[in-house]
Formats: structure tokens, C-alpha cells, sequence
RNA sequence: GCCCAGAUGGCGGAAUUGGUAGACGCAGCAGACUCAAAAUCUGCCGCCCACAAGGUGUGCAGGUUCGAUUCCUGUUCUGGGCACCA
């Protein structure tokens, strides 16, 4: 009988899905655990090989909890808002809701190929009104909640308004509050809401009316059209994390997340000590201009080595500070830093700035420093303005180098003038009423006077800035605001879901609004129960917002009346194991860590962290396949290493000089062509598609049907006739050719040859290039496996044999079998619990060519092998687990337990090193003690031969690993 | 530029806590079976030298140690993120 993997996967995905295997109840009397995959974008292109990486490893964990007896939870949905679908839609005027269900659709089926263990009926879809009505209604949670400072936590705004009525604050009264026009009160109101709408810059294009992602933007201008960009000022939504920001910080310490993932966090929130100290301006032409500086620094101790201060250029206080013969330098300035975006300025190495005119008083010696604008200093961080303190600091240094500011150096020998140091060891020098003072010390020194001079005072700053909630699109969820004379009011719960009304035309709306600003009936209506008229909101919500709260829904998915019962929420409680790629690090899980933590706070859900562990897996590059076409007759594709012959041989027939020439002439311009690195670059790389490609060699024939440009082509190949492909490392993506579906190699595989390849490819949490090549070996694998239950010609060759009490008591007379199969369950158990996957993928290997060079052909082994090869391997499992004569399924078997006393050995051959390098082998019992060993080793030929007669100086033995003689 | 990660044979990788570098698989080479092929099986397979013995070897340069792929310092290259791709 022959391993039919096509039919029996088949067979048994349909069983499974009849018989409802997966669906997963909230009331169980086992253990919980919840395996979580992040949410994915259902994308055209469909699912490529480097998806269901992780998709595959938490599948194992999943089935491998559900073995060892828990109630397991492992949903899988769609993140399926989002920019894609709608340019798709400009494109091709396609609603995006007809092609995101069609492009679900290919994801869902291309998933099921896999055999992964979803309960579908758990399935959530960012984009369904039943789950953004939630969304929404969360956004309005958000919007009615403040961060309450002496608590920690949000709270209710009504609690605030109560407070301000009845107490009044720090600012106003009571009775000033109270006499307050409406106007006047939200604006108080709308700087402590956790989600709030202020002025923020977006990536302006003129030419295309419309605002960018970041994404869209390339060297300064449009992806598509190259049209300039500049930032421009709109009122947008944002989320007040950085109200949580301490609390996003302290959280790390609850969960397992690697450690580099943490600190991308920490560096994210990027928490400092220092101080704001603030400067007066003088202007240039000595006459005072009435303006003050503040700027933030984490290094006070330094403030007698400042020699120039940066500004922000965007700044307001720049246009107040520059002087005239500067000004027209300075606005030049801004025009550039306009145009540039973030990533650029922060990128740039070229160092660029412009210098004010203006001039800072250093408030302790009263010294006048320049003040300059450049755009590494980043508006939206602290105040916006440094203070340069060059030899401390490796940027400011090499400004203060490029523009001839001269240093003042505090550091003593610490500075050697050609470059910064940053210490905080150095005894300060040139720092007035600090000198001779340690940095450390200093740092104290200083604040403390600061304050007592109220020039300056303590600020903790961060890094992290609130985050934008608005995006100029269509394809998102509506904001369930009305706003009216100039103030957002918000829908009522109860009038939720507000739906995205429907649109023939994605175009941008008047002065960069969204597309559905074009919808009039929809955006004008009046306030609800009242006649006021009043504009909808009409950006939309960004692809975070979504997938911040999706884990929870899964938990209840079809619930009309909440986002989430308290009691489902209470049973599943936190994500177990939460698999993805470090992509994430900082946006969606800081931004999902945000909501939990308010939901929390607002006492909805139980807990204040989402995800209790959280795995990384590794990218799957594409490896793409190039071929090689000659620039001097475009219709010729040379192969790889025929690519400089041919260009030589064209040359003679084509080069007048050659040709003419005298043999010794030949020869000169021979040395002079004859170079490899030359002739390469006579011809084009142009992409291949990877699947018409085995290893490197090309199928000529495929090639030349791909397109029909190609039907005609010369092909050069290699001496043996086969063409010969370049190749490199890239993303994996549909416009590299470099794509492979997954149901292509389910299709000639199986899904269990699949499953178990891309874990044997390396360790999840590692990045690496996709070949399928070795694909072959997997599958010869699940096939020899098969073939310990099978023999083509006779049949079934299992046999009921059973181990003796005697082999089963372990010790000496445990046999070989046992010894393999325990050997076994250890190591994938182990394996399995440390998500190191593709170990146990070899482990597996290892103990099928055992098994089979021992002839074990016992029922009762083999059973103990399928229940652990299930969470990787589960429709060969099912199969042979059936035809061994099991009645149920093998999904629900009870797991191996390992037996220790089988494995137990009393000698071992020890590594002998002489100096750490090894010379020999010697057999020794375990038992021996330091002394025997010595005695032994010493006995021993190979190691009286490097001894030359001499003692040796030490003899290091470590029980159970190696000896170390050390002569 | 800043933050994080990685680098081991022709290739993917293994070595779990500082203790035999290269498990397992791919590719390759040689052989068995076969009319032949496929499938399967057996053996070889880091590099240098080669009869052996040996030398050398985990990106590069140093260091700690009896012993370093593993720890430390520096450095190069590659990948991810940098706030509107998801």
C-alpha cells in the first residue's frame, strides 16, 4: 500500500471539519490555553510560503496542548481594513469589500490546504459592521475616559467634569469652570481624554490632493506620480499612550517577551530623567527681543559646555527669534526641511542647519550662545530645542565641527578634541560654580539651583508621542463623531454600528478629507434628538485600531450585546503563546497593550496585558531567480557562467579594431576586454519566476510561454545545455517572481511534508531565504515512516508484538526499540515546549532511520510515535492510526510519558583533549571518581604519547562530558 | 543616523548551562538492485597536507579560560523597526 497523501489529507480534512474537531467550547472542566497567531491582512496576492511560518508553529503548540489535555483556544480572523484594497479600488474600481471577501476567501482556502486546527466559527473580520461597531464603541470609551494622574488609571470624564463643577483645579475654579461656555469646556475637556482631536502635520501632495502614508512617500515625493510632498497641518485624532507611558514600562516586567523585544519597547517609550532649563533670547543687533528658550536635556551637568543651542525649525519661536540679515537664510532653511520626512532627516548624515541670528544667555555665567535651527532636532520631542554641549556629544560635536562653533571643553583630559565624549566620570573644568565637581554630583548641583533660581526645573521626558488615530481614507472604520460648531460630539453606544456608507469613487475629498467627505447626505446630518445640524467626522480609523482588541473577540465572536462577555473574557483570560514577526515590536503591540490596559482600567476585562508570552518568528526571504539578457541583441538570454564567452565572441566578430588588428594588437585589446566583472554588465538581470526554476536551472520551455515577448528568444546555455539562473535574497513578493503557494506543495507534497519542511528550515525566531529544494528529504521522511506500517508488495507488516516486562522494567535489559522510543519523547517533548521546532522535525528523522534499521515493526511503538508526530504531522497520524485499528482519533490520544529507567547507561565513551584539543577517545564508567580517571587516562597510549614521558600539570575531569589532560 | 537582531561546510541548519564543531536534511561523488529509469539501499562528503601522523577551522581583530560557535572589547556586513504598509 502506497502513501497517498493527497487522498488521505483530503479525506481526513473533511472528517474533521464534519465531525466539528475544532470547534472549542468556553465551558470546559480541562486547563485553558489560549495560542494566538497575529492578525493578517488578507492580501491579493494570496498567502506566499513565508505566511504560515508562524501559522504552522503555533498550529503544533496548539495541537500539542490539546494532546497533553487542555481546553485549547487557537482562532484565526482578518485584519482586513486597511490602504491596500483602496488603491486597489482607485485602480481598478473594485469596492474594496467585493475584493477583500474574495481575497479572504483565497487566504481561507489556502489555509484549510495547510490543515490547521481553527474553529472557523470564531472567524472575526476587522471590516464586518458586527465587529467595528465594537471598535467604535471602544474609540467612545476611550473618547470618555481621562488618565487620572493620582491614580494611574483612567476614569470616567464625568468624574473630571464633577470635579471641575464642584472643586474646580489647579487652573481655574469651580466657578470659572462653570461659567465657561460649552466651547470653552470641551477644549479643557479635550486636552485629558484618552482619545482627542488636535492639530498634527500628515504628508501633504498638492498634485494628488490627498494625503500619504508614509509608505507612499520616497525620497521626499510621491511613490506614485514623483510628485513633491510637504507636511501640512490638519486636525487629526490621537490617543493619549503617552499617558500610559510608565505603566506600558512597568508592564514589560509582567510578560515573556524576548529581551531585545522589551527593550525596543523601552526604547520606544524612551523614558528620561533630566531638566527644562530656559534661556533669554538677545537678538543679534543687541537690541533684547522679549523671547525665551526653553529646551530639554538629560546632561544639566554640562550647561557651562554649551556653545550653541539647536531649534527645531519648525518652530513658531524661530520666526520670532531671526534676526533681518538672517532671515532670509532661515526661511530658506524651513522651505528644505519642508520637504523632507522624518525617517530622511533622522537618516541623513550630511549635517545641515542654519544659524538664527539670535542668541541665548546662559543663565549661570551669562555667556551668549548662537542659536542655530537643524533638522536633526525633532520638533515633537521634548521642547523641541537642545542645548549643544559638543565635546559631551558625538552629534553636536561634529555640528559644531562642520560649522566652526568653537568647543568649550569641561571634561579636561577626558576630551581630546577629536571626538565627543559622553562620560559622566570626569571632574567638571571652565564650569564656574561646579568646578572640580564629579558629573555625577553635578547633575544634582545643578538641578537643585535651577529650581531654587526658577530658571529651570526636574522633567521626566519621553520619547514616545501620542498616537495619530485619523486617516484621510475610506477603507476603515467611521469615528462615531458629529462635529458641531466647531466640537466633536459623540454617537450614543446604542447608535452604534455607524456603517461605512457605500462609494463608487476612492478620490480624495476637499482640502486632503478623506473620500467620504464627498458623501453629502451622509456627513451633514443633525445631532442626535436635536435639530442642530452638525458635519460627521470624515477621516477614518487607522489599520491598529482594529487588531488592538481582536484577541478578545475571538473569546466571544458573535456577541451582539458586548465586544466581549466578562465571562468569557475571565475564562480564556490572557493570550498563552502569541506568534509573530518583530515587525510588530513596537506599533501593534504597544498600541493592543494600551487598550487592554484601559479596558481594564474602564473594568471591562480582568487583566492589564494582553499577550502572556510572546514569540517572534523569523521572515522568510524570497530567493529570487535571474536570467541574463544581452544589451547588445535584447532577443539573446545567456546563462549564467556563459555570460562573458559570448560577450567575448560577440566582441570579435562586432569590434572594427579587433578585427583589423595585427595578432599582437588582438592580444592588447584581449587584456583589455577580457574581464569578467565587465562583461557582466552587458547584460540585464531581469526577475524569473522562481517556479519555473529547479535549484538554478531553467525550464526553457516555461520561460519562453511565460510572456509573450519571450516566445522567440535566443537562449544561450550552459555546455551540458541547461541555463543557468543568478539568483539573490529579497523579499518574497509577487513583483520579484519570487512567490511560492503553499497549495502548490500541498498539491505535490502534502500538507504534512509542508508543514514539517518549513519547520525543519531552521528555528522560528530566524530569518531565512525560502528554497524548496529541500523539501524532498521531509517528504522521503513521512514515506520511509509509512513504510515501518506498510511494504508495497505484501501489505500491513505491523505486528502485535509486545515488549517483556522484563525490557519494560528498563536497566540492562531494556531493549533497543524502547530505547528509541523513549530516547524519542523526551527529545520532542522537550523540543516542542522550547518552540524549537525544527530540531524536533530531525529528531522524528532520527528516529524513523532507527526504527527502520532495527526492523521495528511493533504496533505498540509505532502507535507511541503517531501521537507524537500528530501536532506536526496530523492526517498521516489519523491515517495509520485508523489502520493500525483505533477507534477514535488520534487528535484526542493520551500523550507518551516518558520513561527515564530505559535510558539509563553505566559507561560512556569520553572526548580526551590534551591542551583542549582533542587527541582520543577512552571508554569509562560513569561512577568513577577523579582519582580512577586519572589513573585510566593515564594508562592510555595516545595520551603517553603527547606526554613524552613528563607529568602532566592537571588533569580536569568534568562527569558525563570530557577530559581535559593539561600538560 | 538611532534602536533591535543575525553571521557556522556548496546550501538550510545542529551543538539546550563554557566541555567531542558540522547532528538531521538538501546538493554532490562512488557503489548495489534494474534491460533501463524511478524508487529504495550502502558508503564517502569543512579546508590544507596526505601513507600515516598532523595542521587549520564557527564574519573579522583582540581578550578571559585547562578549554570559547557559546563570555568580554572593538569592528565589518546583512536583516527588521523608526510613529499613516500591515
Amino acid at each position: 500500500m502506497e502513501y497517498k497523501f493527497n487522498e488521505i489529507e483530503k479525506k481526513w480534512q473533511e472528517h474533521w471539519k464534519a465531525g466539528n474537531t475544532y470547534k472549542v467550547s468556553n465551558q470546559s472542566d480541562k486547563p485553558k490555553y489560549y495560542v494566538l497567531d497575529m492578525f493578517p491582512y488578507p492580501s491579493g496576492a494570496g498567502l506566499h510560503v513565508g505566511h504560515p511560518l508562524g501559522y504552522i508553529a503555533s498550529d503544533i503548540y496548539s495541537r500539542y496542548k490539546r494532546l497533553k489535555g487542555y481546553n485549547v483556544l487557537h482562532p484565526m480572523g482578518f485584519d482586513s481594513f486597511g490602504l491596500p484594497a483602496e488603491q486597489y479600488a482607485i485602480e481598478t474600481g473594485q469596492h474594496p469589500a467585493e475584493t477583500t471577501k474574495k481575497n479572504i476567501a483565497t487566504f481561507k482556502s489556502q489555509l484549510d490546504k495547510i490543515g490547521f486546527c481553527y474553529d472557523w466559527d470564531r472567524e472575526v473580520r476587522t471590516s464586518d459592521a458586527s465587529y467595528y461597531k465594537w471598535t467604535q464603541w471602544i474609540f467612545l470609551q476611550l473618547y470618555n475616559s481621562y488618565f487620572c494622574n493620582t491614580q494611574q488609571k483612567a476614569l470616567p470624564i464625568l468624574e473630571l467634569v464633577k470635579k471641575y463643577e464642584t472643586k474646580g483645579c489647579s487652573k481655574f475654579t469651580a466657578d470659572q469652570w462653570n461659567s465657561y461656555s460649552k466651547n470653552e469646556q470641551e477644549e479643557i475637556l479635550m486636552n485629558r481624554r484618552l482619545a482627542f482631536s488636535k492639530y498634527g502635520e500628515v504628508n501633504w501632495c498638492e498634485a494628488l490632493g490627498t494625503v500619504l502614508a508614509n509608505d507612499e512617500v520616497v525620497n521626499g515625493v510621491s511613490e506614485r506620480g514623483g510628485h513633491p510632498v510637504e507636511k501640512k497641518k490638519m486636525r487629526q485624532w490621537y490617543l493619549r499612550i503617552t499617558a500610559y507611558a510608565d505603566r506600558l514600562l512597568d508592564g514589560l516586567e509582567t510578560v515573556e517577551f524576548s529581551e531585545s523585544m522589551k527593550e525596543m519597547q523601552r526604547n520606544w517609550i524612551g523614558k528620561s530623567q533630566g531638566a527644562e532649563i530656559t534661556f533669554k533670547i538677545v537678538n543679534g543687533e543687541s537690541s533684547m527681543v522679549n523671547e525665551l528658550l526653553t529646551v530639554y536635556t538629560t546632561r544639566p551637568d554640562t550647561i557651562f559646555g554649551v556653545d550653541f543651542m539647536v531649534v527645531a525649525p519648525e518652530l513658531e519661536l524661530v520666526q520670532q527669534i531671526k534676526s533681518a540679515d538672517q532671515s532670509a537664510a532661515v526661511d530658506e532653511y524651513i522651505a528644505y526641511v519642508k520637504s523632507r520626512s522624518d525617517v530622511d532627516r533622522m537618516a541623513e548624515k550630511k549635517i545641515t542647519g542654519c544659524f538664527t541670528g539670535a542668541y541665548a544667555v546662559n543663565p549661570f555665567d551669562g555667556r551668549q550662545i548662537p542659536v542655530w535651527i537643524s533638522e536633526y532636532v525633532l520638533a515633537g520631542y521634548g521642547t523641541g530645542a537642545i542645548m549643544a554641549v559638543p565635546c559631551g556629544d558625538e552629534r553636536d560635536f561634529k555640528f559644531a565641527q562642520h560649522f566652526n562653533i568653537p568647543i568649550t571643553n569641561i571634561i579636561g583630559t577626558y576630551f581630546n578634541g577629536e571626538e565627543a565624549n559622553p562620560t559622566k566620570e570626569a571632574f567638571l573644568e571652565n564650569s564656574g560654580f561646579l568646578n572640580g565637581m564629579k558629573m555625577t554630583d553635578a547633575m544634582e548641583a545643578v538641578l537643585h539651583k535651577l529650581e531654587a533660581n526658577a530658571i529651570g526645573k526636574r522633567k521626566v521626558n519621553y520619547k514616545m508621542r501620542d498616537a495619530g488615530f485619523s486617516r484621510q481614507r475610506y477603507w476603515g472604520e467611521p469615528f462615531p463623531i458629529i462635529w458641531s460648531d466647531g466640537v466633536p460630539v459623540a454617537l450614543d453606544a446604542a447608535e452604534l454600528p455607524l456603517e461605512l456608507p457605500h462609494v463608487d469613487k476612492y478620490g480624495p475629498g476637499p482640502e486632503g478629507e478623506g473620500p467620504l467627505a464627498n458623501i453629502t447626505n451622509w456627513i451633514n446630518v443633525e445631532l442626535p434628538g436635536t435639530s442642530v445640524s452638525g458635519r460627521r467626522e470624515t477621516s477614518t480609523m487607522p489599520g491598529y485600531a482594529g487588531s488592538s482588541w481582536y484577541f478578545l473577540r475571538y473569546m466571544d465572536p458573535s456577541n451582539s450585546e458586548t465586544f466581549c462577555n466578562r465571562k468569557a473574557s475571565d475564562y480564556w483570560n490572557q493570550v498563552d503563546l502569541y506568534i509573530g514577526g518583530t515587525e510588530h515590536a513596537v506599533g501593534h503591540l504597544l498600541y493592543s497593550r494600551l487598550w487592554t490596559k484601559v479596558l481594564f482600567d474602564l473594568g471591562y476585562i480582568g487583566y492589564d496585558e494582553p499577550f502572556k508570552k510572546l514569540l517572534n518568528q523569523g521572515m522568510i526571504q524570497g530567493s529570487s531567480r535571474f536570467v541574463y539578457r544581452y544589451k547588445n541583441e535584447p532577443n539573446v538570454f545567456v546563462s549564467k557562467e556563459m555570460r562573458h564567452e559570448y560577450h567575448w565572441r560577440w566582441f570579435c566578430k562586432n569590434d572594427p579594431d579587433y578585427i583589423n588588428g595585427s595578432d599582437i594588437e588582438k592580444e592588447i585589446i584581449k587584456d583589455k576586454v577580457w574581464n569578467k566583472e565587465k562583461s557582466n554588465d552587458k547584460y540585464d538581470e531581469i526577475h524569473v519566476d522562481v517556479n519555473f526554476v529547479d535549484g538554478f536551472k531553467l525550464d526553457i520551455d516555461k520561460f519562453k510561454h511565460w510572456k509573450p515577448e519571450y516566445n522567440n528568444v535566443t537562449i544561450i546555455p550552459e555546455n551540458d545545455m541547461s541555463y543557468i539562473c543568478g539568483s539573490e535574497t529579497e523579499k518574497m513578493s509577487k513583483r520579484y517572481f519570487n512567490t511560492v503557494d503553499p497549495s502548490d506543495l500541498c498539491n505535490a507534497y502534502g500538507a504534512d511534508t509542508f508543514r514539517m519542511y518549513e519547520m525543519f528550515l531552521g528555528p522560528v525566531e530566524a530569518s531565512k531565504p525560502w528554497d524548496t529544494k529541500g523539501i524532498e528529504g521531509v517528504h522521503r521522511f513521512l514515506r520511509k515512516l509509512w513504510r515501518l506500517f506498510f511494504d508495497e508488495v505484501k501489505g500491513p507488516i505491523w505486528t502485535t508484538v509486545a515488549p517483556s516486562p522484563l525490557e519494560r522494567a528498563g536497566g540492562e535489559a531494556s531493549n533497543a526499540e524502547l530505547k528509541v522510543l523513549h530516547k524519542t519523547i523526551k527529545r520532542i517533548e522537550e523540543d516542542t515546549e522550547r518552540f524549537s521546532f525544527n530540531t524536533a522535525v530531525s529528531t522524528f528523522m532520527i528516529c524513523v532511520n532507527e526504527l527502520a534499521d532495527i526492523k521495528c515493526h511493533k504496533k505498540e511503538m509505532l502507535e507511541q510515535v503517531l501521537i507524537l508526530l500528530t501536532p506536526y504531522a496530523p492526517h498521516i497520524a489519523e491515517e495509520l492510526w485508523h489502520q493500525l485499528g483505533n477507534a477514535g482519533s488520534v487528535l484526542d490520544a493520551t500523550y507518551p510519558v516518558f520513561n527515564p529507567a530505559l535510558l539509563v547507561e553505566s559507561s560512556k565513551e569520553y572526548p580526551v583533549s590534551i591542551n583542549g584539543k582533542l587527541r582520543t577517545n577512552i571508554n569509562l564508567a560513569l561512577d568513577l571518581e577523579q582519582a580512577d580517571v586519572e589513573k585510566l587516562v593515564l594508562e592510555n597510549e595516545t595520551v603517553q604519547k603527547w606526554l613524552e614521558g613528563k607529568m602532566p600539570k592537571k588533569i580536569i575531569y568534568v562527569k558525563n562530558k570530557m577530559v581535559n589532560v593539561v600538560i
